[in-house]
DNA sequence: TTTTAGTATTGACTTAAGTCAAAGGGATAC
DNA sequence: GTATCCCTTTGACTTAAGTCAATACTAAAA
């Protein structure tokens, strides 16, 4: 089970079945519940994670409270890995602290911790893992570069309309969409305000473009939506 | 003259003399004058790029003609590399593309391209670049974590008071600093517009915090100016 | 059922930062 | 020299989005 889940996540796909017993042995598995912290970003640094069931955010707070989320983790991605590579050798120190916050947003959110030091021998003797974590951090790397562009050159109604269109894109399915997250937290992960999102769900939806009931948004108009984002 | 300034590239330096013949022969180097453009967005990936003197910016246009600056690249620092490992195979695609514009900032801008094809085959033989890459990888992901925290948890003030004492940490000679860009480009590097700027630098400046002298900027109270950033 | 707490919406108001337009200032070209 | 260009600053005005406060909705708890 355990080993199942460890050969879904992307960097460990390349291991042999011995590689990833070897693997199994020196992880520990958590479960939290929606709202709890994995970490904080003053806890000095473990090791990396992997979510296993439900979902995680990864988010700065300001000085005034203010919240913005970085990323939201899904099944089978890790998070908190960056720091491994870094400073070879402050990482093992005790004053070097994860480089955000970790809550579950879910509840019955399993995670699973590599710890540090443990994963760096492992590393050492296998250079298929990281050529897989290069691959990862690239895709990181174009996912924060299209989060800054969207926050830096887009209103907030686009940014909004983009997140409908990116998310319809993943799903799929049909033209509508539903939130995995409370609109809370999407107001923080797109540079927003709870009250700013409300109001700018409302204007897509006089516009003709959606229609938003709850937790689900449905297109209307894709073209004008898709026109409409740029 | 070549390998110097490659052995002088963080990723390639671990490589020994043999590895920088071989890899010499297969770089271009191209000179460019400032305002003059590396590449466009627009244009199909040829490999990425070292920057060898003078500084090249990494930005983003809006349809509306916004632009925003994602990175700054100085001296024998890399750029364009992550398109390398998203995708092994789109890359060698006609249609795939630079993820965003280059431009030369400084007259006399030496650049090396490393083409693509070629440093993959490269990269196959050699994990020694691969390990460097995951961490030059890592630098830039905390980089991108910081600026984004700065665009959304910080107002343009902070923004502002945060760079000028990261360039004086950088420095370290002492309490002053000598802008290397223009204030229309750190304008879009901070996620804002030279006239607010401009404001912005003179009201810390009525604030007795720091004086400015065209690109010269001088810390005046640092104690208070560090507890404003926060 | 009512209570409570978290989540979401709405209204009235404020403000930070952007837009537009004009004018200085500095460097290089003619 | 002065003309030109670009960078920078300043003023007047607009606006997108944030703040504050009240209310509504939803779902679980008592």
């Amino acid at each position: 089970m355990l080993t199942e889940n460890l050969k879904r996540v992307y960097i460990f796909s390349g291991l042999d079945e011995t590689e990833l017993e070897t693997l199994s042995k020196i992880v520990k598995q958590k479960t939290f519940n929606k709202g709890d912290i994995i970490f904080f970003d003053t806890e000095p640094y473990l090791g990396f994670y992997i979510t296993v069931t439900g979902l995680v955010k990864i988010y700065k707070i300001s000085k005034d409270g203010k919240e913005h989320i970085l990323h939201l983790i899904s099944a089978f991605n890790t998070f908190a890995e960056v720091p491994l590579f870094e400073n070879f050798n402050e990482i093992f120190e005790e004053s070097f602290r994860y480089p955000a916050n970790a809550m579950a947003l879910e509840d019955d959110t399993r995670v699973i911790l590599i710890p540090a030091r443990q994963f760096r021998e492992l590393l050492e003797k296998d250079t298929k893992i990281c050529i897989k974590m290069v691959s990862g951090f690239a895709k990181r790397l174009r996912h924060m570069n299209h989060h800054i562009e969207e926050l830096t050159l887009k209103d907030v109604t686009r940014r909004v309309a983009g997140y409908i269109l990116t998310e319809q894109g993943k799903a799929k399915a049909n033209d509508s969409i539903s939130l995995n997250i409370s609109k809370n937290d999407l107001a923080a992960y797109l540079g927003t305000i709870p009250e700013t999102l409300s109001r700018t769900l409302k204007k897509l939806q006089d516009e003709d473009m959606i229609t938003v009931d709850g937790k689900v948004i449905k297109i209307c108009d894709m073209d004008r939506l898709k026109d409409f984002v740029v």
